[in-house]
DNA sequence: GTTTATGCAAACCTTTTGCAAATTT
DNA sequence: AAATTTGCAAAAGGTTTGCATAAAC
């Protein structure tokens, strides 16, 4: 369920692009925000088809891409040829391990790793805008 | 040019899988050792073209898959939809940092964030098998 | 001579797109 | 009523695949 305040910065933003409030856009904001997990966009479109909301993956695709631009959503490349979208707003930053045995995504975060990229950035004169960091990994148990 | 060294160990290690010394594997693998870039399937298949070298894009691929497999190759996916290859063979360990504005793609290394890594894998019940690291930067001198 | 590799074109699969119909304002 | 959005199905774009022919052993 989305709150009046998230219903109202989503439909100003879209006011402002010029854009209009529809409800398949608010369908998928509110799929979305209800959702911890990292899906594919097949994956988005079946959990609205069973909770009986109309879209097409088209709107979806289309939708998913004004979410990532105002950071609402994340878009998740894992490089395995499946692209993940997880809910951001409302989260902290945190990377990604991924256990290479059993798929499980676990969130991350360091400080130290955090600073030590951004030095690393201006020492060649850059400064960072976003970064990728992942770990793919097997529990420490697997031979 | 190829020296004998890799040229054997190359020659063994299909084999050892069952497969056969072909000519066009063999020029995939040159092309790959003598370039220092991170080139897409394509660009790859251009360069061989151009050196009088006939392949299918289709035998670049099946190739790439074992030149990854086996550490000759790393795959590289910086999440553009573009998939590019650099030489892995003889290099040193290094993750990329991508200015967003000009495309170039630098090499980075610092072992206090490897180590980091590690702990954190540790401490979660996991070990490391490989890891993504990429951040995407602008020049500290633009706006 | 047997087995594996290659090239070609078709198939794949996810994402994008053009367009007419539907929805929003 | 004017403007944007939607769904559909077609297009796109990179990668994979089946199969007949070629090359390696």
């Amino acid at each position: 369920m989305l709150t009046e305040k998230i219903k109202d910065d989503f439909s100003n933003l879209l006011i402002k692009e010029g854009m209009k409030l529809t409800s398949s856009r608010l369908s998928i904001l509110d799929n979305i925000l209800s959702n911890d997990s990292h899906r594919e966009c097949d994956q988005i479109y079946e959990d609205l088809i069973n909770d009986d909301v109309k879209v097409s993956r088209a709107t979806i695709y289309r939708t998913l891409d004004v979410l990532v631009k105002y950071d609402y959503v994340r878009k998740l490349d894992i490089g395995d040829g499946k692209v993940r979208y997880e809910k951001k707003l409302g989260t902290k930053h945190h990377d990604h391990m991924i256990c290479i045995e059993t798929g499980d995504i676990i969130e991350f975060h360091n400080n130290e790793i955090e600073d030590l990229q951004d030095k690393i950035a201006e020492r060649h004169g850059y400064k960072i805008v976003r970064h990728v960091h992942q770990l793919f990994v097997k529990p420490l148990s697997s031979k």
